[in-house]
DNA sequence: GTTTTAATTTAGATTTGCCTAAAAAAATAT
DNA sequence: ATATTTTTTTAGGCAAATCTAAATTAAAAC
């Protein structure tokens, strides 16, 4: 297995983060690293040629298969040592990130293997989310109904079960797709409407009608 | 507490590692850390900035306080992390040591006192060195005379008790003061000779005379 | 379908940490 | 005491990862 910067390994973990589906462009992934679009091209390019990641100019960017293969091991050893640094550490809930973002990346893999052993094979870390066994599979969050989504919990939308003319004029005027992330800020059970707010962007408020239709998954 | 990179905690730790008695040479920091001497003189200024050596051109380099300060936390860090490793995880015994190279980087003083405290504050790495308590603090190894090194276990000349003309000729035709690191290769029960070997330097015989005057303390 | 705006890429600079080769200083030997 | 050898420093460069500013391409608006 070859050897990753932790500056390599961060892009590739935030690409993982963003893309679930579609592509991940140049302007989310600054936002999400806190650094330039510049550098992103840059860092994209060399990623490229590692063929961690698939890119052509202008089109974004997705993971090829060794980059969604590196990027989960960076997030179970992320996930294992949140999960040590709260069972074991007794650290709180919401310290454990700051930490686990630098141990994350050092990379020995029985490191990894022997933690995972110690903490007894934990399925799941203190956020609540799965976390990679040994060979990289992850649990993948069910599919759910925009309806029955939660407050607040942010989601990727994955499907839309009608695919009227009508439906896509209605959502591609509120600038919905599939990929598109979003949460729910309020429902109203009196129409079962829905104000959500799509990630950069300024809350929209969705009929229950339209709201049936989409499905998402949980984002991380 | 401000924030060192790798490159700095590395060269930090191994001045502190050489440094016993007297003064550092560029030549022997290159040596230990695989550099060169340019890039040591390089890092040499720029730890002199920072306020963490003495360092004068051609003169050899010195932690300062804060620079000792230093040492012993990332020192206190890699024996913590190998303990853990070892006890823990079921390292072996020696596989410690390359993992705690790269776990001593990750900075997080809670991070350290809490796995401390988790391991139930543990005064001894696998290998039997101290390990420095959450005040810098480390047990320093007592005196012991040359006579009585064990064999293969490195120190460094602290102490000569007799201090003649002739005595300190025969030193300095060995090439052995104050600050010299040796190890016993082999010891001759007919005489009390020893067959030493100087750091760097190839292999020597010095009398049972001679070895009971000198006190070394263990190296590390 | 232009034009305007926004996103992305290129070009060129900066910082860190390292390198080689050459110059300078110190140590050693004659 | 001078010459030789060794050590150390300087000078100049390189690669990684970042930045700003300018140029280019794509998307949006009119």
């Amino acid at each position: 297995m070859l050897n990753y910067s932790t500056s390599e390994e961060n892009y590739i973990k935030a690409i993982y983060h963003l893309q679930k589906e579609g592509t991940v462009t140049t302007n989310e992934l600054a936002a999400e690293l806190s650094t330039r679009p510049a550098s992103v091209t840059d860092m994209m390019k060399k990623l490229r040629t590692k063929k961690l990641v698939h890119y052509e100019a202008y089109k974004g960017f997705r993971l090829t298969p060794e980059g969604r293969k590196l990027a989960l091991i960076i997030i179970r050893r992320h996930r294992l040592w949140e999960f040590f640094l709260a069972e074991k550490l007794k650290f709180s809930w919401d310290e454990v990130h700051a930490v686990a973002e630098d141990l994350e990346h050092v990379s020995s893999k029985k490191l990894i293997d022997k933690l995972d052993e110690f903490l007894g094979f934990p399925r799941y870390d203190p956020h609540g989310d799965p976390i990679p066994d040994a060979n990289g599979k992850i649990e993948t969050s069910k599919q759910v109904c925009l309806i029955d989504l939660p407050l607040n919990k942010a989601a990727v939308v994955c499907y839309v079960s009608d695919q009227s003319t009508e439906m896509l004029e209605l959502l591609s005027h509120k600038k919905i797709g599939i990929g598109t992330r979003l949460e729910i800020k309020k429902k109203f059970s009196f129409d079962q409407s829905l104000e959500i707010k799509l990630r950069q962007q300024s809350a929209t408020t969705i009929s229950g009608d339209l709201a049936k239709n989409i499905f998402v998954k949980y984002d991380e």
